[in-house]
DNA sequence: CCCTGCGCACGTT
DNA sequence: AACGTGCGCAGGG
C-alpha cells in the first residue's frame, strides 16, 4: 500500500535536499516542519517517512542539522561552504588544530555557504559534522554528553555554560548541568521536557549553529570522546517522529492548541540535537565538551584514510606493503591514480568484487575525488553494503585526505 | 488557508 | 563590508 514506502533514498534525498533549498531561497527556515509539509505536498509522501529519510540524510552528512537561533535548522551540506575568503588564517588554523573544534561550531551559522559542486567532502572537513555513518549516531547523544561534560568550560563560564545550551531552548538544557544526563531520552518523544519549561523561551541571546551530527565510532577508533558507548545509539526512532506528525497535525488541525498533549511545542521537541556553543570573541569555546567537539577536532588531526587504511590492512591480511605505500602517495598523487591504481586500492581494502566496477566505469584518482556517494552507491552497480563502506571507509577518507593536504599545502 | 517572495535585522568572518 | 540566515509581513492562488 505505501508506494512511498518503497522509496529509493535517491529520489527522497533529492526531495528533501531541493525542499531544503526551496525553503532557504524563499527565506524561510528549513526546519523539520516545513521540509515535511513541503515534501508531503509535493511528492505525497509521509511526513514520518520523510522525517526518518531526513534522519538518514543526517547521518550521512548530506544535510546538517544545526541549532540555529534557537531552532533547529537543516541545511543542505552541499550547498554550506565555509569561508572561503581568508585562506591565509585558516591555512594558520589548520596547522593547530587544536582548537579547530570549537571554531568549527561557531562558523557553522553563518559561515556555511555554499560550496558548488565540490560539496560534500570538502565542507566536512570544516564543518563539524561526522563522519562516520555505519553505526550510528546523533544528536541526541549529545546533550548527555555536553552536560556530563559539564561546564569545564570556563572560568567566567557562567555565560557560556548557560549561553550553551541554556539559551535559547529549554531542552538543551542545559542549565542545568549537574541533572541528569542519563535520562535524557532522544528527543522525539521525551516526556520529561514537558515539564521543563513553557514554550516561550526566551530570545536566545547568543547565536550559534550546531551541527548535530557526531562521529560514530564505530571503528573503534579511539577517540578523544569518553563515553562511546553512550554515543552510539540512535536518536530518535526515526520511523515514528511523533514531534512531525503533531506538528503537522496541530497545524492541520488544531492549530497548536493541543500541545499539552505532549507537552512540548514542536520546536521545543526538536531538541534533541540542539546544542550550543557559544564562544567568546576572542576566546575559546566554552563550550562543553561534548563528543561532536572532539570529533572535529579529531578529524582534522587525524588522517582518516591512514586509519581507516590500517584497519582495512589488518582485517585484511594483505597487501600491506602495498596498501601503506599507496597511502604515502596518496596525498599528493591521489590525482595521478590510474583506473588500476583505483581498482587495486579498491581490491586491497578487501573489496576485490567491488573493484572491478571501479575499473569498469575508469575511476582513475580524478574521479575518485569527484564521487559523490550516490555515485558510489548507484553509479558503479555494486552492492549496497560494500557500496556504503568503500565510500564511507575509503573515498571519502582519501578526498578528505587529498583536500585536508591540499588546504594544508595552501 | 497555504505557499511564496522579500525587506530588514542580526550574527559571523 | 560581505555574506548567510530567518523573522515577519504582504501578495497571490
Amino acid at each position: 500500500m505505501s508506494p512511498t514506502r518503497k522509496m529509493n533514498e535517491p529520489m527522497y534525498r533529492e526531495w528533501i535536499l531541493d525542499t531544503i533549498d526551496s525553503l532557504r531561497s524563499r527565506k524561510a527556515r528549513p526546519d523539520l516542519e516545513r521540509i515535511c509539509r513541503m515534501v508531503r505536498r509535493r511528492h505525497g509522501s509521509e511526513p514520518e517517512q520523510t522525517c526518518a529519510e531526513l534522519e538518514k540524510l543526517i547521518q550521512e552528512q548530506t544535510v546538517l542539522k544545526v541549532n540555529y537561533k534557537g531552532s533547529i535548522s537543516y541545511r543542505n551540506a552541499a550547498k554550506v561552504h565555509r569561508r572561503s575568503r581568508k585562506r591565509d588564517d585558516q591555512t594558520t588554523k589548520r596547522t593547530t588544530v587544536e582548537e579547530a573544534n570549537h571554531s568549527d561550531l561557531s562558523n557553522g551559522d553563518s559561515a556555511l555557504g555554499h560550496i558548488d559542486q565540490d560539496e560534500t567532502d570538502d565542507f566536512e572537513d570544516e564543518v563539524p559534522v561526522s563522519m562516520g555513518t555505519d553505526s550510528t549516531i546523533e544528536e541526541e547523544e549529545m546533550e548527555g554528553a555536553d552536560e556530563d561534560g559539564h561546564e569545564g568550560s570556563s572560568p567566567g563560564g557562567v555565560d557560556a555554560v548557560q549561553g550553551v545550551s541554556g539559551g535559547p531552548h529549554p531542552d538543551s538544557a542545559p542549565c542545568s548541568p549537574s541533572s541528569s544526563i542519563s535520562d535524557r531520552p532522544p528527543g522525539c518523544q521525551t516526556s520529561s521536557r514537558s515539564s521543563s519549561r513553557p514554550p516561550s523561551s526566551p530570545p536566545a541571546p547568543k547565536q550559534s549553529e550546531c551541527v548535530s551530527a557526531f562521529c560514530p565510532d564505530e571503528h573503534g577508533q579511539s577517540m578523544v570522546q569518553g563515553d562511546p558507548g553512550d554515543m552510539k545509539r540512535i536518536v530518535h526512532p526515526s520511523g515514528t517522529c511523533p514531534w512531525v506528525q503533531k506538528s503537522l497535525v496541530n497545524r492541520e488541525i488544531e492549530d497548536g492548541a493541543r500541545m499539552e498533549g505532549s507537552g512540548l511545542t514542536p520546536d521545543q521537541l526538536v531538541p534533541e540535537c540542539v546544542q550550543e556553543s557559544v564562544r567568546g570573541p576572542d576566546r575559546q569555546p566554552v563550550a562543553l565538551s561534548f563528543p561532536s567537539d572532539d570529533c572535529a577536532k579529531y578529524k582534522k588531526e587525524i588522517d582518516v584514510a591512514s586509519y581507516v587504511m590500517a584497519q582495512d590492512n589488518v582485517q585484511n591480511g594483505m597487501k600491506n606493503g602495498e596498501v601503506s605505500v599507496k597511502m604515502e602517495t596518496t596525498k599528493q598523487n591521489l590525482l595521478l591514480w590510474s583506473v588500476a591504481d583505483v581498482a587495486s586500492y579498491i581490491t586491497a581494502a578487501g573489496f576485490p568484487e567491488q573493484a572491478g566496477a571501479f575499473r569498469t566505469q575508469e575511476i582513475d584518482g580524478k574521479s575518485l575525488l569527484l564521487m559523490q556517494r550516490s555515485d558510489v552507491l548507484t553509479g558503479l552497480s555494486i552492492r549496497l553494503g560494500p557500496a556504503l563502506k568503500i565510500y564511507e571507509r575509503h573515498v571519502k577518507a582519501l578526498q578528505r585526505t587529498h583536500f585536508l593536504d591540499e588546504e594544508d599545502d595552501l
